[in-house]
Formats: C-alpha cells, structure tokens, sequence
DNA sequence: TAATATTAGTTGCGATCGTAACTATTGTTT
DNA sequence: AAACAATAGTTACGATCGCAACTAATATTA
C-alpha cells in the first residue's frame, strides 16, 4: 500500500548528506579555531565575496536565520576578525567587512576547506561530482525562484 | 590570490540547499501535526522501513545523535504513534515499532511528502533530479564507506 | 508633515541541542 | 567468576537556537 519511498525522498536524503559531509568538516574547524558553524560560514560568506556585505545579505546568501547571523557576526567583531560600518545614506545598513585579521584567517581556513574538498572529490569520483554540482545548481535556481516570490 | 571558491564548496552548497528544502517542508508538518524535524525524521525511518528498529539504527540510518533519537522517541510515544518492545536475548535493546495511530500518522505524511516531492521534481526537472540523485548516491557511499571505519 | 508601514538588526526567553557523565546490560579477559 | 571493556539508551547541564517582540531608521501614504 505504501509508495512512498523516503530513500529518495529528497529533503531526507539531502539533510542526511549534507549533515554528515559538514560535521566531519565543522571538526577540523572547531578543534582549531573555536570556530562554530555559523561562524564558519559568516567568514566564509564575506571571504569569498571580496567585498563588504550586510548582516542581510550574508542571511540570504548561506540560508541562515537573522539572529545566527546576528550572534556571528558579534563574535567575529570580537575577535577583531570583523569590523562594522555605517551605511552613511540609510544608517539601518550595517557594511561588514573582514580586518586583516579576518582574512589571514580565512585563508587558513580555505586551506583545510579546499583539502576537505579535495578528499570529498577524491572519494566520490569526478563524473559522480559533476552529476551532483548539475543537481545542486537546479536546486539553488529554485532557490532564488522561491525567495525572489 | 584567492583560489578556494565557496561557491563550489561541497558542505556549504549542501547545507544550503538541505536546509531550504528541509524548511519549507517542515513548515507544513509543523503546521498539521506539530512534529519537530526529528519527531518526523524518526518517524519516517520508521514507517519506511516497515519493521520495528532500535534507537541506534534510526540514529544511523537518518545521521542523527543519539540524543535527538531518543527525545524524539520518547515523544512519539507519548502520542502513541510509536511502542517499545525489549529484547528479550540482549535487555539493553529496545524495539521500536510505530502503533497502528502511528501507521496512520505516517500514511497521511507521506501523502504531503509526495506532494511537496512532485513539487520539487517539477521544479528541477527530471535530468538535474536524475543528475541529483546519482551525486547523492555516490555522497552516500563514502558516508557507508566512512561510518564503516 | 503627521501617521503608518516597512526594513535592518538586536535581544528576551522558552525550546532545543550536543557533550559528557550516567545506568543497565552484555561481552571479554584473566 | 571477578574485573574490566563495550554497548544501548537516558539525562543533567551549559550552549545554542529561533520565534516574537523590540529599537532605530527610512519609505509611504493621507
């Protein structure tokens, strides 16, 4: 009677996967630097843009609720990795932006993402890679569809 | 100087994507059945299985800690969705198995699973799914692979 | 321009989480 | 068999989470 089958249903196995995949990474971070994990991907989100960004714009980016953001974005500031600046038109902007603190320690961080990475790619194949990246950019386009409603 | 590229970071687009397709499905059974995200994880890995199991095998087959399987069974029970049986050989066992309440709970979640599944399909089409699900495949071979050492 | 709505970001608080320590049971060693 | 190790599951507790309410600033409307 039952037809469901919840080995393809896709939010389980996309849950399982990707808990599984950050965690063993969220280790190496967290033994190192004390990072947590939204902590990791506020660096991350303004590490790899290049430019400043808004407590919003990082939110949007990495999927991430305002108050986690929020509780990252100070302890970051706090550990000098981070500095805020007033949007001198609209004062409800804040602009972050990483200290030369923040991108050393980005860059140290990129290390062992891009290690990860490569182990994870190593691990699952190229072609299986490219089939997931294909997959995931279908994803993220729905993504952007959804939130621009 | 920068060569990590986040937006091809394999635990950050997983998230990502887990986390918004996971949000917008737990909205309805949060909405209907006031189940948490782990209360329904546990229940699926039950229903689907279509045999009793014990709290480790939920854990492992969903990638949840232990602790969470064993508050979300304990909830379950108490909406007699869900009963322990004990091993009888081995006393540290418990068997868990969905009532029929459970069942039903089940049956009628799987339908808004389906739906919001074929949502999901029509949306990212039928290649990028199939693309999807290979690259999952191979994800979940290394996690087998990994959890086997 | 006064009233109202909207938006960015923060915070209080109750709920949830995960680590570590625990109980209970079984397996292994000597 | 006594001592020790390992395993299933629970729980105390401090950390973290997210909802809702908040502040502050800007946009819109009447």
């Amino acid at each position: 009677m039952q037809t469901f089958d919840l080995e393809g249903f896709l939010p389980y196995r996309l849950n399982r996967a990707a808990e599984f995949v950050a965690l063993r990474f969220a280790a190496q971070y967290k033994a190192r630097y004390q990072l947590t994990r939204p902590e990791w991907r506020t660096l991350a989100a303004l590490g790899s843009s290049g430019r400043s960004m808004t407590a919003t714009e990082i939110g949007a980016h990495s999927s991430m609720h305002k108050t986690k953001v929020s509780r990252a974005v100070f302890s970051l500031e706090q550990r000098r990795w981070l500095q805020r600046r007033e949007d001198g038109r609209d004062r409800r902007f804040e602009h972050l932006a990483l200290t030369a603190q923040g991108q050393q320690a980005y860059s140290e961080l990129t290390e062992l993402a891009s290690g990860y990475q490569a182990e994870l790619c190593s691990m699952i194949g190229a072609k299986n890679l490219e089939a997931l990246s294909t997959g995931l950019g279908a994803v993220e386009r729905v993504m952007k569809k959804w939130k621009g409603l």
